[in-house]
DNA sequence: TTTCAACACGAAAACGTTTGCGCTAGTCTT
DNA sequence: AAGACTAGCGCAAACGTTTTCGTGTTGAAA
């Protein structure tokens, strides 16, 4: 097991200082032909590779993106992690994770584990918990020792950074539009709590486009899903809220579902209670997933091009990092909703 | 914007040398009450942190893990990152993310931008185009620079190094014998080609099955889908492909699929065929991911407890890493599989 | 008063790089 | 032949730590 050989060793062995092997394999003018040839051919034959390490201490730069995200079992989440990584690799950058788990703490654990040298800044999207206590002094503290954060999807807005997200509200409009458009005329909602933004958000897209068609919307209507972080039995939990939503709301003809679950859940216990999907009833969901394209139906849901928001996230970083000049300008990038109509709406 | 504060730094400030600020942190009898307060007070006035780069290159070690795997769009491999997470960062590990998208230049490089002391050791599953190609020089390399590799999953038998598998043989005979005892009768099997080595290790498993309930295998009964690497369009050819298997066998009663999406595909094309399940067909598949789960019907599968696998490689990693001896005894933990039945079968 | 241990601290090396600058010897210029 | 120039290489600093080994100052023992 030989170790993997420095540019010491190679000097030594050569006979010459660890400046020259080092020029040498840098192809300086200052090292004569002879000698970059040995050297280059004795690096070749050891397979020398500069060690990252030292080179970003050196640098003051590791080429390593930090993320942090909340699960990573999920597929929105995973899809901007690999949109991330396909830009960090192609410009030259790693990625390394770091999962809060919705939890407040964790977060705040893992980005100071990060944050010190190891990543040259961050990308990530808040967990449930630090949205609902609203402590943000870890990420004003990182940008304040000069680390950039890029937000992406769940961001605070008073936090000086760049931003990624899709425009939740004019995306909810769409599924809403498009149910209105389908004929519905009691369109409900199965959404989450006010203190997740992006649940917020597309409630409030729900009742804009109800109020654009003249629909007065029905707190009755409105399900924002009780929801304990600790999702074991969250489930049956969730299959119950929505059970009482129909059985309190008979004449129900269209769901929007703010995320996926929650969408082919309305739709596992519309058809329990004997409903026909679209006939009876139409859904909508939210995200793109691989539960979406696969239900029976299939769902018609908002895609939010997760992939396409990590792409931009990482641009917007790399960019910022490699900036020569220093001004704090900060952009706010929305990606595009789309539509994807499939079988679940008419 | 101030900077990161650095050893230096506080030194400078007060009027002492380096050393004496490290020893005074790290609480080093060394040094005075006096001095040792007023260094700890100001380090915390200025939120000290070592700098982790500097760190790593004088201990020659990272506290970081590096895995590849071969797409993390994958509820599988996303569960097993979790587990590898959970107890890395438990023992004070991070965890640096490369994906090869099954193709084995993008792992050589991934490795070798990690290898070059990035991490101190490699958490892999190997791609389906190195699988193909059985070219392994890369870990052959890695291991013999001394850094150690733990595989998952997807390994190579001849390759010394830690292995966390599942017994897929006998987790398909679970699957087959539960069919069997469910009274099929003509039994098919979708699977991959045999290069990839689960799927293989599935069919073998498959045909055990048969074999010990004297039911004699048909190779028109086994599918072994054509795989082009690019899943674009892949979805289509998959349902052509299982279609035909059952106009071709119109006596199929019973299919067991080596992976979530071909046991979802094939429980929707016989659907589409006026089948029902699991009263015509039942179906079981391999792998508990979030398709089985929300199916409907909800399939009867084969649960590899990817977290569990994920836990372990790290915890054999990090044991081997923190080893003291530098003996070479490579283990390989065979994780249980279980059979979770559910509404594909009777 | 001398000697010596204990105490408190600093210098320097090491981890592996890159790079500006200085040095030496040989060649060219006049 | 003396000075100027240049090719080719080495020294040393720097990045931020930790740690070993001094070293100087005290106070007390002899």
């Amino acid at each position: 097991m030989k170790r993997k050989v420095t540019l010491k060793q190679i000097a030594r062995e050569l006979d010459v200082s660890i400046s020259t092997v080092s020029k040498a394999l840098r192809n300086s003018i200052e090292i004569s032909e002879d000698t970059r040839q040995k050297v280059q051919a004795f690096a070749k034959l050891y397979n020398y590779r500069p060690n990252n390490i030292a080179l970003s201490l050196k640098n003051r730069k590791t080429k390593t993106i930090g993320i942090i995200i909340p699960e990573i079992v999920h597929h929105f989440f995973s899809k901007v992690i690999s949109g991330i990584e396909a830009v960090a690799n192609k410009r030259g950058y790693n990625v390394i994770v770091g999962l809060s788990n919705e939890s407040f703490a964790k977060e705040v654990i893992n980005m100071e584990m990060l944050a010190n040298g190891s990543i040259d800044g961050f990308i990530l999207s808040i967990a449930k918990e630090t949205q609902q206590q609203q402590d943000y002094h870890h990420f004003t503290e990182t940008i304040n020792q000069g680390m950039p954060i890029v937000m992406f999807d769940r961001v605070v807005n008073d936090i000086k950074c760049d931003k990624v997200i899709v425009d939740d509200a004019e995306g909810a409009k769409l599924a809403v539009n498009k149910l209105i458009q389908c004929g519905c005329k009691n369109i409900a909602i199965v959404t989450t709590k006010d203190y997740v933004s992006v649940g917020k958000l597309r409630t409030q897209g729900y009742l804009e486009a109800l109020e654009d068609h003249k629909m007065s919307p029905e707190s009755s209507l409105i399900l924002k899903v009780h929801d304990q972080l600790l999702s074991e039995d969250h489930l049956d939990s969730l299959e119950i809220e929505i059970e009482n939503l129909f059985k309190n709301n008979k004449n129900i003809d269209g769901v929007f579902a703010v995320n996926e679950l929650y969408a082919i859940t309305a739709m596992k216990v519309a058809r329990k209670l004997g409903f026909k999907i679209p006939e009876d009833i139409q859904i909508v969901g939210f995200t793109d997933g691989v539960l979406s394209k696969h239900a029976v139906p299939a769902l018609t849901t908002v895609s939010q091009h997760g992939k396409k928001i990590g792409e931009k996230a990482a641009e917007l970083l790399i960019n910022n990092l490699e900036r020569e000049d220093e001004e704090d300008v900060y952009e706010t990038v929305v990606i595009e909703t789309e539509l994807i109509e499939r079988k679940s709406t008419k």
